[in-house]
DNA sequence: CTGAAAGCGCTTACAG
DNA sequence: CTGAAAGCGCTTACAG
């Protein structure tokens, strides 16, 4: 395994060496973890700089137990939502100079949870943030060890003791209220199969309806993955003719929805009112354009470690815990041409 | 600094210990890197599952001066096809047990290209993957040490000696030859603004016009994050009577262009074809279904882990590197309704 | 086949 | 403020 490493990278032997002092000075120094002399500062500034120096992420983190890293568990990572929501915490955790590691989960592939939760640790990262948009991530919790920081991302309120949600309940609530503020009697609503939370656009929408008294009907339920789904169920909506406005579980939703309604005769917005979730950059192209409600998830990844972060600090200063906390990403509708105002006949 | 650990987990000389044998006969049966009595192999093993035991990657790449890790750099990072090819990186990372670290490129700031990249190899992964989709990605290249395992995906031919690219160019040129056989005398493009490779839709495009001497407009470059823009590109294509066939340099373009078209009142695909490129889930779910070019992200991302993990591997046997090679992953034209024959009146 | 020793590159008590 | 020493948890020559 001897690789001819050619010229080996400066180590902090060759910086102590270069500015005459010890290893441990320059450790010092980097860490600012003692005070320094004035004139050693200059002097291992300019090693460092002058021998390109970058101290081992690795040796330090055998030093100290810990990796200046994040790992992220997250099942559908190929979903705008996983997608844009690391990017927010690789923003935020760059700035901390930390190393941010996926491990994706598997819904279709539950008993490898485990196994894939003990490799993520194995780097011993400072923290973990899991998405529990599922089931899977619900899950990975359980072999996540109960002293490591954690961030629970998305999933029902107290599913951890810090998390950041998106307003999705309230989001749905929102889109619905909207619809019967326009007169509707009452919104259908076509459902994307949710996970086990409380912390859903189909509750949202539930109690809307609730607390204006509409009738209640029973969300038909779609698969996220078979858009067909979707279709029929707007062409079942259609022939019924107390259907006026339909919340769908997100735009392909909607969309699949508008379709399958226009095959049977029923016009969009003028017929049926029908709004989506998640403000997909087709939304606005459409015809008619959709109205739908937009979530940060960039910004939801930055406060998951933002709040990771606290929680890492205040271990390594040997500091009390923060407090345990939810916070809430609100969204913001974006209102265009899909709903319009109920008149009777 | 000094952390409860609680009961710290088990290490290898706890291994050792209960197993009666010494800490590398214990890191010797675990690498295979060396025969071991029958007997022992046996006690070590129980002693293992006994304790629970995990070696710890960083001890392990403290000594070996690599980590069973690669790094993505990569732009875009929230883009699907970004997300997509990675999820195959990791997949097949994690086959062989290798950790994916994630550092993302940001175009519009270049001035952090080469930071971000001392970042992601300051932990020392055995190898880089660089999605060189743009400027960032390539950048990110001169950066990295050339004697570090790399694979470059995407990209022109000849960039990296280790490439995958998806079929960008001979999928543009199967697009407009579709559009070339319908005969439509020639076809239009609107294209997204390219990275400054030479594989690319548009080139495909143009190597497919020069090939049946049709005439070739200059494409119509749209921005990539404002739709609008292709909106307005159909609306002007839709004022030229010459104007019947539009290849659109992706999904959302394409849809941008037939809302723009139609409010010039151009049919599609009845007055005017138009295809797009991605196959992104909308498509079919389009007014009329959308016919598009499927790429293989998932694909991209396993293969060039593979190729990455070959050249690691001969490295660490002491081997000659594998042969520099290009694999160009192949996409899948889906034909659907947004294209038709061409009938002169 | 297997063990004692040294080393990977840091950090942190312990002294001074 | 600063250095010598020991340790983090592995792996790898070196002997046997």
């Amino acid at each position: 395994m001897a690789r001819s490493t050619g010229h080996s990278r400066p180590v902090i032997k060759d910086v102590a060496r270069l500015a005459g002092v010890s290893a441990p000075t320059v450790s010092r120094y980097l860490n600012g973890t003692a005070r320094i002399a004035e004139d050693k500062r200059g002097r291992i500034a300019k090693a460092i700089k002058q021998l390109g120096y970058e101290p081992s992420v690795v040796a330090r983190a055998l030093s100290n137990r810990e990796m200046d890293s994040v790992v992220v568990f997250a099942a559908n990572p190929s979903a705008f939502s996983t997608s844009a929501t690391n990017h927010g915490v690789e923003a935020a955790a760059r700035r901390r100079r930390f190393l941010l590691n996926i491990v994706s989960l598997d819904e279709a592939d539950m008993d490898s949870v485990e196994q894939r939760v003990r490799m993520g640790l194995s780097i011993r990262p400072a923290g973990a943030v899991v998405y529990e948009y599922d089931r899977a991530g619900i899950r990975a919790l359980d072999y996540i060890p109960k002293d490591l920081p954690i961030v629970v991302v998305g999933g029902s309120f107290g599913d951890g003791d810090y998390q950041v949600v998106n307003a999705e309940r309230e989001g749905g609530r929102w889109m619905t209220m909207h619809l019967l503020d326009l007169r509707h009697e009452t919104v259908f609503h076509v459902a994307r199969a949710a996970g086990p939370t409380d912390n859903t656009r189909t509750n949202g929408w539930r109690d809307a309806l609730e607390e204006r008294g509409a009738a209640i009907h029973e969300p038909i339920v779609v698969s996220s993955t078979d858009l067909e789904e979707a279709v029929e169920a707007g062409r079942r909506l259609g022939k019924r003719d107390d259907v006026t406005a339909v919340f769908a579980g997100n735009d392909e939703t909607a969309i699949g929805v508008i379709k399958g309604l226009r095959e049977v005769g029923r016009q969009v917005p003028d017929d049926v009112s029908v709004v989506g979730f998640d403000d997909q950059n087709f939304g606005p192209l459409w015809s008619p354009a959709l109205t739908s409600y937009s979530q940060n998830f960039r910004e939801m990844g930055e406060r998951a470690f933002r709040m990771l972060y606290e929680q890492v600090k205040a271990r390594r200063d040997g500091a009390d815990a923060p407090q345990p906390r939810v916070e809430v990403v609100e969204g913001q509708p974006r209102l265009r041409d899909s709903e319009t105002e109920y008149v009777p006949w």
